[in-house]
DNA sequence: GTTTAAATTTAAGCATTCCTAACTTAAGAA
DNA sequence: TTCTTAAGTTAGGAATGCTTAAATTTAAAC
């Protein structure tokens, strides 16, 4: 059984690798855990001894079938608790991120299973994201485009959301905008490659950095 | 913030406080925890140096109102989730304490207070322990008396269960066990000083030792 | 093709938590 | 009161997980 850091850096390399085109860095790693290069540089390296990881020094790192099975099982855990603190404690989508990062290292398979059972077998969490079933297969994806990408003129109907930052779900939440919510992309600006778009009656300018956190699907 | 160690050793000293005129030793924190006494030795001093216990070496220990504090805090995560398990998700009371033991410590104030107002500020767990409030104020608790020191021929009310093992808590529940039971009280064997209950229309034979673990108040 | 800078690893050190083995103290028996 | 032993502490060592500083390697610039 890995340790709570293990688990979390398992996570976190996961979460890396799903970026397309690019191999995971001992920096990458570094930054998203906020720990030093040098603590990440040991622990990959006893990572990939105890077979989590595939690792060649100085060349970057891929997780094993193992590394992916534990990162998907930690990723389960973490997103069935997000949506029990939201659908049954009436948790905000803001709240529960900080409180399913320390939950998912304390919860056993039959307790996460009971959890599941309760929430009847749930295919994604408050934040759009998928949860992994008990075996570790996601559930089928709608192709979603993140807002840079989403065309001007046409309406789109959120489906996910990054959840990393509090400050910024707390803000979506300010500007009327939820799961499903449909949206008017009214332009776009070149200047900044910001996006204006319309909720409600509300537009608003949302920033290239900030608007990669959105995710839609067109909306027909 | 006391560590998942230190919060389980400050637990079990509270625990072990709580047994009349026998002060608390190092042997004792030794057994319940199951590490050397080595380990405890060493962790007893941190412990002292922290505040949390007044310690003299060699002649052992006792909580400062710092560690009590702290003692109630884990305690009452521990209770909450408890009863958070049985009542909403519905596992049974033997099957709440081991994850108990681990949610307590990954548990946000914030949390905890949520599924206090969720329970509707329950005062005892489902073993019939008492749950501290927010403040580390216990509930009032009814007089009861150990099994073994009921009287032959009255009858009773069971108000509370020792927990620790799911064995015993499974075995109660098999002969018909529930928190408000009402049994009699049939003989007593001085052989062994067992007692010989009847839970409904059925009789049990209950070794002391056994006996010790389940709490009582005379069924007015 | 060198040079240089960035990325990465190694080294040295610290804190925590545990272990076994050796030693010390306290308390009861003789 | 001395002896014996149980209880308790210290010593030495290991694993984890983190830090900063010093090497080392790679990759990009010239
Ligand atoms: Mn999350
Ligand atoms: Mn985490
Ligand atoms: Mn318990
Ligand atoms: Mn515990």
């Amino acid at each position: 059984m890995p340790t709570i850091s293990k688990e979390d850096y398992i996570k976190a390399i996961y979460q890396l690798e799903s970026y397309p085109d690019k191999s995971v860095s001992t920096t990458d790693v570094a930054n998203k855990l906020e720990v030093s290069k040098a603590a990440t540089s040991e622990m990959v390296q006893r990572l990939s001894e105890q077979g989590f990881l595939n690792y060649e020094k100085y060349r970057g790192m891929s997780l094993t079938e193992d590394g992916k099975r534990t990162a998907l099982h930690v990723i389960r855990r973490h997103r069935i608790w997000e949506l029990f603190l939201v659908d049954v404690l009436g948790l905000t989508w803001s709240e529960v991120h900080a409180e399913a990062e320390i939950l998912e290292h304390s919860t056993s398979d039959f307790l996460i299973e009971r959890l599941d059972k309760y929430l009847r077998h749930p295919k994604f969490d408050p934040h759009g994201e998928p949860i992994p079933d008990k075996y570790g297969n996601l559930p089928e994806l709608p192709d979603w485009v993140s807002l840079p990408k989403c065309e001007v003129g046409k309406s789109y109907r959120l489906v996910k959301v990054t959840d990393s930052s509090k400050e910024l779900m707390d803000y979506f939440t300010e500007i009327g905008l939820s799961l499903n919510k449909v949206v008017m992309i009214v332009s776009r600006l070149s200047y900044d490659n910001s996006t204006i778009i319309q909720v409600g009656n509300d537009s608003f300018n949302i920033s290239e950095k900030i608007a990669s956190n959105l995710f839609f699907i067109e909306d027909v």
